[in-house]
This record gives C-alpha cells, sequence and structure tokens, in this order.
DNA sequence: CTTTCTGTTAGAAA
DNA sequence: ATTTCTAACAGAAA
C-alpha cells in the first residue's frame, strides 16, 4: 500500500511532531515488530529522541542523534501515527488511536510532551529494527534510483531498466527504481502508453524516454497530492491522500479509458493484478489482451 | 462456508 | 548472476 508518495508524506506529516522529545515510554504488544533484540531495541530507545527522518524508497529512517536510526518499513498495511492524547491544547487530530482497532496497534513510543508515535499493522508484515550508521549506508546501496533525486536522469533510468524481463517487474523491483509499488507501476506503464508486459530490453527509445518522464511526473504530483487512499493509507496525522482522483487504470477495471473510451481491463503481470487500457497500452497481440 | 485476492519483499527455487 | 515464485499475515471480496 505506502508506496513513495505514500511514505514520503508520512515522513513530511511527521517532521513536525516527533523531533527533539524525549522517549519516556516503550510500549511494545507484538515483539515480533522488532527485529533487534528486544532489551537493546528498549535500551537504545529509552531516553533518547529522534533528531531527523528520512526516507529511501519505501524504507523510513527516524534518525537518532549518535548516526544510528530507527529503520521503519510499512511494508501492506503498516500505519506510524501521531497521537497527541494530551488534550491541553484543544487541538485533536483527525484520527484519534480510538479509530484504530488496538489488537492491531504494536508499537507506541510515549514523549515527554505525553504526545506519541504509534505503529499500527492489521497484516503485521512491517517492521521497525535500529541499525547504525555502516548498516544504513549498506542498505542504502541496494536501492535503485530514486524517482525524485537529483541523479534521476534518462541516463540512470535507462541504465536500470535494461533487464530481461517484463517492465511491470522492473519498475516493482526495488534494486533497479526504488519506491515504486503496484498502483503506481501501473499507473506509470498507463502514462507511458506501455504494455506492461513487454520486455524491458524491447522497449524503443521514446517508450523509455516517455517512462522516464511520466515516472517523474506521476510521482511528482501523488507526492505533493500527499499520495493514494485506495483503503487504509493515511499520513502521519491520519490524513487520507489525494491522488485517488487521479488515477487512470488502478482499479478502474471495467470502467472507461480517460483518453479512450476502452474499458480497463485487469490481466496478470509478473504475478501481479495488473491494469491496462487495451487500446492505450497495445500488447505483443495487437491489444485484445493476452 | 471456502476460496481467492490484496498496496511488499526476503528468500528459496529455477 | 538473474529471474520467478512463494511465504509471511489478516481480512475483505467473491
Amino acid at each position: 500500500m505506502p508506496e513513495l508518495p505514500e511514505v514520503e508524506s508520512v515522513r513530511q506529516s511527521l517532521l513536525p511532531k516527533i523531533l527533539h522529545k524525549s522517549i519516556v515510554n516503550i510500549q511494545v504488544t507484538k515483539k515480533e515488530i522488532i527485529r533487534n533484540d528486544f532489551n537493546f531495541f528498549v535500551t537504545e530507545l529509552q531516553g533518547n529522541e529522534f533528531v531527523d527522518i528520512q526516507r529511501r524508497g519505501k524504507l523510513l529512517f527516524l534518525q537518532l542523534p549518535d548516526e544510528s536510526a530507527l529503520a521503519v518499513h510499512l511494508k501492506m498495511t503498516g500505519k506510524l501515527l501521531f497521537e497527541d492524547t494530551s488534550g491541553l491544547y484543544g487541538g485533536g487530530h483527525s484520527l484519534s488511536r480510538h479509530s484504530l482497532d488496538p489488537k492491531h496497534t504494536h508499537v507506541v513510543f510515549t514523549f515527554a510532551d505525553s504526545t506519541q508515535l504509534v505503529f499500527h499493522d492489521v497484516r503485521r508484515f512491517g517492521f521497525m529494527r535500529i541499525i547504525n550508521a555502516q548498516e544504513k549506508e549498506k542498505i542504502l546501496l541496494q536501492y535503485g534510483v530514486e524517482p525524485l533525486a537529483e541523479n534521476f536522469t534518462l541516463e540512470n533510468f535507462k541504465k536500470a531498466i535494461q533487464r530481461n524481463t517484463t517492465i511491470k517487474s522492473v519498475l516493482l523491483n526495488q534494486k533497479y527504481i526504488a519506491g515504486i509499488g503496484n498502483i503506481y507501476a501501473d499507473e506509470i506503464c498507463y502514462a507511458a502508453g506501455v504494455y506492461p508486459a513487454k520486455n524491458a530490453k524491447q522497449l524503443s527509445e521514446k517508450e523509455i524516454k516517455k517512462l522516464f518522464q511520466v515516472t517523474e511526473e506521476i510521482i511528482g504530483k501523488a507526492v505533493k497530492l500527499r499520495g493514494t487512499t485506495f483503503q487504509d493509507y493515511r499520513d502521519g496525522l491520519g490524513r487520507k491522500g489525494g491522488y485517488l482522483p487521479h488515477l487512470s487504470v488502478y482499479k478502474r477495471t471495467g470502467k472507461p479509458c480517460r483518453q479512450c473510451g476502452s474499458l480497463i481491463q485487469k490481466i496478470r503481470v509478473g504475478g501481479r493484478g495488473t491494469h491496462i487500457c487495451p487500446t492505450c497500452q497495445p500488447g505483443v497481440d495487437g491489444g485484445r489482451g493476452i
């Protein structure tokens, strides 16, 4: 669920809320979420503070003062939410903890001012782990080009996607391009007029250039609109994203293509549900699907 | 009721 | 080395 735009929105929404506040309590109800020795985890964080929040792909780093960091991955259904339970300033947030099912609240950090940072995850695929500076370096190197970074150039993009598999699988593979998931992969292929099951090595120069351009545009716009909320996604303040009305194909099966009126189809590419316009993204058989 | 599907990805298998 | 498939989990949809 949370892809680059959603994770970036979580980062931005938490940034003004949780930095430089002493962590006075750590409550963990699902130890499996913590990928460290549990005592180490508590000892490191108790009385400590976050000094920055960074992101690479879909992974967040809550930075600690000594260059180590708490890495947090939300996977499918994870949420990181700021809660102001102090009630002293009258400014309640849109999603109070009461609207979350407490049985899926797995980790709660309480700060000195009584505000909290809550990790909630229905499917429990998400995790958090304290890493040192060296481990962090190593993780950063495993990710591919970042769509919103300085070095996201046509040349680098082209190099990254030269792989002998479908373009959709390439877009989804974090070690080639960071941050793209199933929603934006479909939207990107559609906007580029590329059949997602096409082999990445068979793409023309023109198609590669188009894919590059629309990746930057779509991801950039989705960040501006604070991501896509289809069902569960919320930012760090419980707000829904605003990109849903801009989706062209994702979860629009059977609805008319906004460009040509053909009905959007759902196919399977690399084991993933994939949405296409059969006319705007003609496949190997001329666009009649597979 | 059972089966299938879901926004991710690490790790096994090919 | 690279690419493909499955498991991890819970719940909604079919």
